[in-house]
RNA sequence: GGUCCCAUCGUCUAUCGGUUAGGACAUCAGGUUUUCAUCCUGAAAAGAGGGGUUCGACUCCCCUUGGGACUACCA
């Protein structure tokens, strides 16, 4: 015999596949994890697939290439070898695999009472739905099929008109219960409509199949959104009505738009896909949503966290109460920071990608695309991007010789002449330069030296020769990164070009 | 309409009856050997309102107001 593991926790993450994954959902499924590992239980992975009308093609295998870029999966559903399997002892986990499961479960409750057939038709639902809207009336199910004699059950079944399970509710004291982070919630069963259980396809609807897979799967905390708190008392009657003790419950906070809504599409990015194909970083994700509605209390000012960290420190009885407005320019700052302290390496590695997705590089010359130019570019560009997908686009002039706007090139007020003599000087300093000496630190400190108190009248043209922008790394790094010969091009074309100009006038 | 949840700077939040109500993002100002970025310093910025309880409430209770979620054979 094995040891009954009463007191290993369990929770669950319970997406159903739209063919992306919400942040709001990241969020969910981090804070059980987080829950999970703190406690040393177990985190499983289980797909809500039970409704027929949003099937979406590979919605499950895509939610599972997403999610285990984040967490590591110890029950649930995987893809090996690129094929969707199972795994684990208490499966299938996606629920459309467990339809016989349900549809016992739901006849058991028939059985016992606790649940009834129904007969009526979606229209007379909806119509009576109407008129219970036009006289202010509560919405909810009038009862006409509770109390259906169990022979014309039997006739109507025979005759194969439709029908669904609902779950009996009867009168009797408050429900209550203790949620994790609200504390004690108390519903009225007065309110409680008579759910669907089994839908007329033989697909159970979200309440049956929670609760018998979480009952199945020895969930010992549900962990899930705010939305699902109203509906939590319609979950506890059926584990009464099963005869089955309940999980413990935390119901997190909502994540918001700017303007309080539930977040959604509408109002911006919500697919965590795209969040990672614009280049935000999965532990900048991560420590951005843990920090949605969780503190580690106690007046910590702490705000950069590890996810093994997080681990460590996280306590659902942090979790604030209030939803959370999902702040995409702190997200920034904290994925800029993540992306500062990358080693050089890793942030090479992990940018160029983004770079070769750019149209424009693709006509970059074949020497720009070396890892050792390329190496130069990034390490300018490490401190400066927001995203990945930031890589290149303010230095498009180390890959492209830039037009010289002439107005550009003098510093202040000095004169064409003046720009023009101090190029000249900048181009013979910059010719003695042995090949071997341009580096990053000999340049700057050369040319600093060079242009003593005027630096600004150096530094300026140069930067504009090189650059054509008026902003941009200091003119020296882009030197070093262009190498001594383009270097030398570019400022040579500055003086044509302003040769060209007087003749104009 | 009904049920439930929530309420501190613009935003994320600390505070678990006694604080000059703290931090971070964003904003603004200044500095860091030219611009951008980084970095540093500083400034402005909050307890929705009304009742209680208490020697003392941001903190506990009630009401009001405001916001949100749910109210499908969707999850």
């Amino acid at each position: 015999m094995s040891t009954p593991q009463a007191h290993q926790v369990r929770v669950r993450f319970a997406p159903s596949p739209t063919g992306y994954l919400h942040v709001g959902g990241l969020r969910t499924a981090l804070y059980n994890v987080l829950f999970a590992r703190k406690q040393g239980g177990t985190f499983l992975l289980r797909i809500e697939d039970t409704d027929r009308n949003r099937f979406v093609p590979d919605a499950v295998e895509k939610l599972v290439d997403v999610l285990r870029i984040f967490f590591h999966i110890d029950e649930g559903v995987e893809k090996r070898e690129g094929k969707l399997e199972n795994f684990g002892p208490f499966g299938p986990y996606i629920q459309s695999e467990r339809l016989p499961i349900y549809q016992e479960h739901a006849e058991m409750l028939v059985k016992n009472q606790k649940a009834y057939r129904c007969f009526c038709s979606s229209e007379r639902l909806e119509k009576l739905r109407e008129e219970q809207e036009a006289r202010k009336e509560p919405t909810r199910y009038d009862g006409k099929c509770c109390n259906l004699h169990p022979d014309d059950v039997k006739r109507l079944m025979k005759e194969g008109v439709s029908s669904v399970i609902r779950l009996r509710i009867e009168e009797g004291n408050d429900i209550t219960f203790t949620d994790h982070i609200r504390g004690t919630v108390s519903f009225s069963r007065r309110t409680l409509d008579d759910q669907i259980l089994l839908k007329s396809d033989g697909f159970p609807t979200y309440h049956l199949a929670n609760v018998v897979d979480d009952h199945l799967m020895e969930i010992t905390h549900v962990i899930r959104g705010e939305e699902w708190l109203p509906s939590t008392p319609k979950h506890l009657l059926l584990y009464e009505a099963f005869g089955w003790s309940a999980p413990e419950f935390a119901h997190i906070p909502l994540l918001l738009n700017p303007d309080r809504s539930k977040l959604s599409k509408r109002q911006g990015d919500v697919s965590v896909e795209e969040y990672l194909e614009k280049g935000y970083l999965p532990e900048a994700l991560m420590n951005f949503m843990a920090l949605l509605g969780w503190n580690p209390g106690g007046g910590a000012t702490k705000e950069i966290f590890s996810m093994e960290e997080l681990e460590e420190v996280f306590d659902l009885s942090h979790v604030h109460k209030g939803g959370a407005i999902f702040d995409r320019k702190k997200l920034d700052w904290i994925n800029a920071h993540y992306i500062k302290h990358l080693d050089a390496t890793t942030f090479f590695e992990r940018a160029l990608p983004f770079l070769h997705e750019k149209a424009w590089f693709q006509d970059a010359h074949d020497s720009q695309k070396t890892p050792e130019f390329l190496k130069k570019v990034f390490s300018l560009e490490q401190e400066r991007v927001t995203i990945l997908s930031d890589i290149g686009e303010r230095v498009r002039f180390l890959f492209f010789r830039p037009i010289i706007d002439v107005a550009l090139l003098p510093w202040k007020k000095n004169s064409n002449e003046e720009t023009q003599e101090t190029l000249r000087i900048l181009k013979e300093h910059l010719s003695s330069f042995e090949e071997k000496n341009w580096t990053r630190a000999t340049l700057e400190t050369s040319l600093l030296e060079r242009a003593g108190e005027r630096r600004g009248d150096f530094l300026w043209p140069f930067r504009v020769a090189l650059t054509g922008e008026k902003q941009s790394p200091p003119p020296f790094e882009v030197a070093w990164v262009l190498g001594k010969e383009e270097t030398l091009l570019r400022i040579e074309e500055a003086i044509v070009a302003i040769s060209d100009s007087k003749k104009v006038l």
